[in-house]
Order: structure tokens, then C-alpha cells, then sequence
DNA sequence: GCCCACGTTGTGACCGCTCACAATCCTCGC
DNA sequence: GCGAGGATTGTGAGCGGTCACAACGTGGGC
């Protein structure tokens, strides 16, 4: 298999003269004999021009081709239009599907998205900084403890919203953020596994935004309590990655338990993972255990078995997200914050009746 | 199962006063006892500056806490230091992972990065040059038609490099552009199945980019081209979308029919829905149909049965557009533009020697 | 017939920075 | 001891828009 890996640099018609540069404002006005102000008020839609005139000013901005400049435009209102995400990821399920409804939400309030990724290596404040100085706000998805850790670091003069795990209870954010209930829809998981007769359920764990135990974090507490409501002590969660491959090394040790009936995964990717290795170690999925997923990725449906799991509505999250940081952009608006769909349990093949 | 979907608006410590503004390169100018245009050449690094007087523009920066204002610099340079990308989607794999490409190589250079994505329901040109006076150049991922359209859309004098589908032998498009052999892939991965054994290997495409007839694009070809080589006359392509729904969809029919020992599927989710298909219609894979994807997704290694593919390498898709567009850019710079790795097939379980 | 209010348009200053150029300061060589 | 020339610094103008305000009409009310 060969590759051609092709580049051509395109056949620019470069004039020696090079491009004009694009009219601006006093060139329209120019050309429709009037003022550079009077143009401004036309492409601003102000209410006290002639409407002979606007006319007129149209007409030349069509012919000139004229766009306003948006750097010139926000140096001298102070309007920016856009934003900037602030994320660790982007490729996994949670994180894409998130940044997919944050660029819809601004997409069609008129605003610009920018991405910007965090690396364990980044100076988290230049980051930061970074963004808040291109955009004129930020969301930060805090799913992570990179997340949370830049959100904390964002100062407090800039508008900034973020979409995190659900806090402790009892526990606000100090600043505005949309999040899911996680915990409860890890009990009702984690309860639905034990009506199925299993006498216990174990968790394979997603890193936690907080501190770096592996019983951290809302999926975890919500499967932990579930577990002793039921009266059952909760053996201990494994996990340490957010891929298929932490699933698979985690289940490992699982497979190879035969006790272990019911697994709950912090995602479906770590869910994958596991149904592989019990795959490998000879255990059927769910005649011999039941595994349970987070999130409901597009594929989870189509796996075989096809994954039971909670459905998240990450679009909703940063739909709503966007509309939290908008409030603060544009006071003075409608704040539509559209509430996200709650998480819903979807029963799939995967998880069944204890048979033992 | 409820949800808090909990909102909660920070609390600002918002003085009357309201915030001071960001110091300008004035104020430090006046704190330094120094003239604004010396405190431009400290920010700048100009070499021409006395150490000791460097010094106290530095102190008085630090001090200050100045940043230089990105707006204005913009303005005043004419250098933006953004690019933006045009997608017509995030979440599927091949996109995502290029946009990751892109990130990556832009954030390594400093760039900041926006996203744009495209819509049926798009005004392309406005689209289009929403994003170009947003950012100083343009990225358009050109997977699909509307990506295509939207790149032909791009004006002769914004700088824009694209990564494409393999364009018809002996084309080359009319802009920079960078795009993997997926015919070559195609067409090995189709030898691959014959060599298996197989009689002829059916086709589950992926819209092209170009026109709508599922035999147009790359794959398509490779694909047509090694079976005819192979003296077999192709079948009908099938297929009408992107996802695993789609491939489920178009798998029915293959899964009815007995003669079909081999499928090639445009991309990874496609092949998960014929996985699903094929398994729900009581056909083992490998042992009576083989399948082969396209992408290797992440998790299509860890799906049982795991799936045979063609590796690409997206991201550095993603960073060598990047580089085509920094050249039109910083014009004078060491335009390193990494090759991208070569398509490779992935054996895994899902293809087999054929058994009749 | 005059004044005032309002609709319409133009002027100046400024957003925060860069550029080009002029002005000043040193230092060196003869 | 003096001029040349480079190092260092400052000034003016401008990037392409916006804002505030002044300057025009022009019509209606008295």
C-alpha cells in the first residue's frame, strides 16, 4: 500500500500589483458621496438616515464588495462576538458531543468559536489568558481535573461559564456552570443491576475532575450509595483512563473473578473494553455478567452485545452552557437557557438477570 | 431518574466601580517613565532597547499586569495569528481527528483556532467569509460535498489550504491541499479479500465529496478498480450516509444474500452497522462474511468481532494542512510541513479466508 | 414670519497598538 | 577636541471602525 500524501500549492494569480485591500468605510462613503459616519449608520441599520441615501450607500457597499472589518470593529466597540472553549479533549464522545452543541448554540446566536486545548504541560493561566484575550468569553469543559483546574484560574473580570460534573451536594460553583446529574443516574444504573439479582455491582472508574481517587466523582458516589442503600459494601472501583484500553486492562482482573456478575462503567469506551476482555476470558455478556455503560455514544447501539447505558445530553449541556456565558456577554437578553434533557437509563443487551 | 441540570450564576464581586480596564501600553509607558512606543519595542523584543531601561518597562508590566491588547495589535499589524475551520461536521471520526491534527499544529505555533461548521442550510458564501474575516487564513475539511462547495467558495485572495479526498488521477485541485492515497487503501483492502478466497467483494460507500453517485470518490474507486483488475464485474454500491444506522441500513440486503462473502465499508461506523446487521440476519463473521472498515476509530479494535481496517492518520492530515496554510501566511519560514503516515490495513477478526 | 424641535449629516477624538521617521545621546576614531 | 555613525528614544500618523457632539436643513406651532 503506497501513499501518495500529495501537496500542490495552489495556482494563486497573485498580480504583481498584489490584491487590493478590501474597502473600508471611507472608501464606500467615498464613493457614495457622503460621510465615512453616514456609511457606519447605514451598516449599523440606524434608524435616522434618508432613505434616499441608504440607498445610495448600499449601492456602493455592493459594488466595492465591502465587508466590515471585525478586528476594527471590536477594537472600537468592544464587542467580540466570540468565544473561546477551553477543553482537554476533543475526540472523546463527551467532550465532541459537548463542543458540538456549544458551536451550534453560538453559531446561531452570531458568535465565533474558538478551541483551545489543555495539555498536562500547559501553563494553565498563559492558557487561559490566552483565551480570555482572543474571545470575549470562555467556557471551559471541566469534565477533568485539567478542566477544573483551568476553570478555577480564569480571572474573575472575565464572563466565563463552564459545563462540569455535577459538585458535591450541597455545593455550588463559584461560577456559572451546567451540569448533569450523574449521581443519580449512576444510583439508578447501579439499582437497576441489583433488581436484576445481583448481588453487587463493581465500577470501572473514569478519572475524577477532583482529586485523583478513583471513588471520586458523581458516577462513583452514585453507584457507591446505591450500593449501600442495598446494604452492600461497594468492593473497590478500578479504572484509570478514559479509552477502551483502560476498560480493558481494568476488566482484567474482573473477567477473571467469577464472582463478579454486574459491572458499571464510568463510560461507554471503558465499557467497551470491558465486554472485550470478559469477550477474551470466556464470560458471556449478559448470560454471565452484566455491563453497563455512561453516556450512550453513537456506537454503543451497535456494538454486539449493544450496550446498555445512561443516555447524556451533552449538546444540551453546552447549548445551555453557551447560554449561561451569553447572559453575561449580552445583559440585557431573553437568557434562553434551554434546560438539557436528563440523563435516561437506556436497557439494551447488555446487562440482564443474574443467571446463578 | 431526575435531573438537577442546576444553574447557578457566580458571584461577582462587581464594585460599582466596575472592573479598571486592562492596562493600555500607555499606562505602562507612564509607570516606566518611558514612551509608549518603548514599552511596544520591550513587548515586541526589539534588540535596540537599553537593558536597564528594559528592565523597568518590564517591572512596570508586571506590576500592571499588562497584556497586550490581541484586538489592537491585530488591527495595527494586520497580523491575526487565527486560522478557522471549516467542517461540515466534529463528531465523526475522521473529522474529529483531523480537527485534532489541526489544533495541535496550530496551538505549537501559536495560532488560535475557531471552528465553523457547515450546514445544508448554509449561506456557504457568507459562511465562508464569516470565518475568513474572523481568522487570517482558512482550513477547510473537505470530506464531503458541502466542504468541497464550500472550498470553491473560498476567495482567491484569503489564504486557505484544505484537506481533501484523493482527487482524481492526474487533477490536482486549485487550492493547497493535502489529502491520504484512499485509493490505493481501497484497492488494497479489496486484493486483500480476494486473496482471501473471496468471489467478489461488495461495497458500502460513504457520500462522496463530488457529484452523488455512490460510486464516485476515492475508496469507490479503488475499490471497482482492483476488482475489475481482478477480472470481476463490481457490484452495486450501497449505502447513504455516515453512521453505523446507515451501514445497518444497507447491510439488510447484503445479509440476505448468500453469495455475499465480503464487504468493504467506507468507514469504521459503516461496518459496525453491517456487523450489527450481519449478526441480527444469523451470519458469522468471519467465518461466512468477512468486513472491512475504513478509518480504524478508536474503538473498532475493541469491538468483537474486532474489525479489520485502514488506518489513517488524521491528525497528521490535520497538522500538514496547517502547514500549507502557515506558508501562505509567515511566507519566509521554514514551511515544515511533516508528511502525513501512509494508509495502512489493519488485520484484525472481522476478515477471514472464506469457507464454502 | 419667527423660533424651536427634530431629522439628517458631518466632524473630531479615540479604541490600543504598530509603523515610519525624526530627535537625541554616546562612543569612537583621528 | 570634534564630527560621524550607531544606539536609544520619542513623535506623528494611521489601522478601520465607533462614539459624542456639533452643524445643518426643514417643517410645524404660535
Amino acid at each position: 500500500m503506497s501513499v501518495t500524501g500529495h501537496t500542490s500549492s495552489g495556482g494563486r494569480t497573485e498580480s504583481p500589483q498584489g490584491q487590493q485591500k478590501a474597502a473600508s468605510i471611507r472608501d464606500v462613503a467615498q464613493a457614495a458621496g457622503v460621510s465615512y459616519q453616514t456609511v457606519s449608520r447605514v451598516i449599523n441599520g440606524h434608524p435616522n438616515v434618508k432613505e434616499e441615501t441608504r440607498k445610495r450607500v448600499q449601492e456602493a457597499i455592493d459594488t466595492l464588495g465591502f465587508r466590515r472589518n471585525a478586528t476594527a470593529f471590536a477594537l472600537a466597540s468592544g464587542v467580540t462576538r466570540s468565544i473561546s472553549v477551553l477543553t482537554s479533549n476533543t475526540v472523546l464522545y463527551g467532550y465532541a458531543a459537548t463542543l458540538q452543541g456549544l458551536e451550534e448554540a453560538s453559531r446561531a446566536a452570531g458568535y465565533a468559536l474558538g478551541v483551545r486545548v489543555l495539555t498536562p504541560e500547559d501553563d494553565l493561566d498563559r492558557a487561559v489568558a490566552a483565551a480570555a484575550d482572543t474571545a470575549g468569553g470562555i467556557v471551559v469543559i471541566g469534565f477533568d481535573q485539567l478542566g477544573a483546574e483551568a476553570l478555577s484560574r480564569v480571572p474573575a473580570n472575565v464572563p466565563c461559564a463552564a459545563v462540569v460534573e455535577a459538585p458535591p451536594r450541597g455545593h455550588k460553583p463559584d461560577r456559572p456552570a451546567v451540569w448533569a446529574d450523574d449521581r443519580e443516574a449512576a444510583r439508578a444504573a447501579t439499582e437497576h443491576l441489583l433488581a436484576l439479582g445481583h448481588k453487587t455491582v463493581h465500577y470501572v472508574a473514569i478519572p475524577a475532575s477532583t482529586g485523583t481517587r478513583r471513588s471520586a466523582g458523581p458516577r462513583a458516589e452514585g453507584w457507591r450509595q446505591a450500593l449501600k442503600t442495598a446494604g452492600v459494601t461497594p468492593p473497590a472501583p478500578s479504572g484509570k483512563g478514559w479509552d477502551a484500553q483502560a476498560g480493558y486492562e481494568a476488566g482484567k482482573k474482573l473477567a477473571r473473578n467469577p464472582d463478579v456478575t454486574a459491572i458499571l462503567c464510568g463510560n461507554d469506551d471503558l465499557a467497551l473494553g470491558v465486554l472485550r476482555v470478559l469477550h477474551h476470558a470466556g464470560r458471556r455478556v449478559p448470560e454471565d455478567v452484566s455491563v453497563i455503560g455512561f453516556d450512550d455514544a453513537p456506537h454503543s447501539e451497535f456494538v454486539t452485545p449493544s450496550l446498555t447505558t445512561v443516555r447524556m445530553d451533552f449538546q444540551g449541556l453546552g447549548r445551555a452552557a453557551f447560554g449561561l456565558l451569553r447572559a453575561q456577554i449580552d445583559t440585557d437578553l431573553p437568557a434562553s437557557a434551554p434546560a438539557p434533557a436528563d440523563p435516561a437509563l437506556v436497557l439494551r443487551e447488555s446487562s440482564g438477570v443474574r443467571e446463578a
